[in-house]
DNA sequence: CTACATCCTCTAGCGACTAGAGGTGCAAGA
DNA sequence: TCTTGCACCTCTAGTCGCTAGAGGATGTAG
């Protein structure tokens, strides 16, 4: 069997070296074996794993949240509940994030349509930023 | 002239105690005087400030772009120019955060929805984290 | 054999707080 | 007046998910 280098699986995987690293001593990545001078030698599993691993960071799990996945997937006669709820609950965070970002947007758009480019003190930026009673959408 | 505790001005302005002591010691307040007994006293104006603080912060603005907005509210004669540049460089940071968000909300409703609630081999949850090309919108 | 890239471990730093230890101040009730 | 008990004080360390750098070892190509 081929070795697999640190460089190589980051490469594959789309994850950076030293996160390898984290993911190792986080305990999220089993410890590869290790090659004659000690360098460390992946196999192709951990290369799904490490991708498995950014996609899910990249649909912005946390941490504990993958390492419940990771368990899951490495047991596929296990119920999907878990992950289905871990998913769900992510589902609802994102659609409220959503909802909060429309409301700062539509805020940020009145502060900079407000901008007349003039001094301070005629700013409508720092003037709705002062005062949050003039916010249309006080959603936060 | 009647005492503000921090307290007072955290109830006040909406910023928990120890984050006015934190901005505080980054500089973004400036420090109080004490009562005899070494306690802060605050003023009315601080409390603006922190309720300016806040609002920005709820608008997502990063700590350093409120040092530059509070330096500006701080001599309203000034061009407002950098403020609007901070709106609106922030106002694209979150459209972009919007569309990305939306993009991902797509994945997580296709795997969600695909969920027969059965065992981890079926599940689609598991399935597209693992396999990032079944993804309908590969914008991240 | 000599460069040079890549690897190793370890520690410290980022942002923006938050938590906790261990101690002091102060107002109100007995 | 004393005591209870909350609010205050400083200081350090922890959170999350990495990222950067020091200082050294290994592996490969010319």
């Amino acid at each position: 069997m081929k070795k697999i280098t640190i460089g190589e699986a980051a490469r594959q995987s789309g994850v950076k070296v030293p996160t390898v690293r984290y993911y190792e001593s986080i305990g999220l990545l089993m410890a590869p074996s290790r090659s004659e001078g000690n360098q460390r030698s992946f196999e192709p599993a951990d290369i799904s794993r490490l991708a498995f691993i950014r996609h899910a960071r990249e649909l912005g799990f946390e941490i504990d949240a993958i390492r419940t996945l990771l368990t899951l997937q490495d047991d596929p006669h296990q119920s999907c509940a878990s992950a289905d709820a871990i998913a769900k609950a992510r589902l609802i965070e994102v659609e409220q994030r959503i909802r909060s970002l429309m409301a700062l947007k539509a805020e940020l758009e009145i502060m900079v349509e407000g901008c007349g480019h003039g001094r301070v003190d005629q700013c409508r930026v720092i003037e709705v930023l002062a005062d949050h009673g003039q916010c249309t959408h006080p959603h936060h």
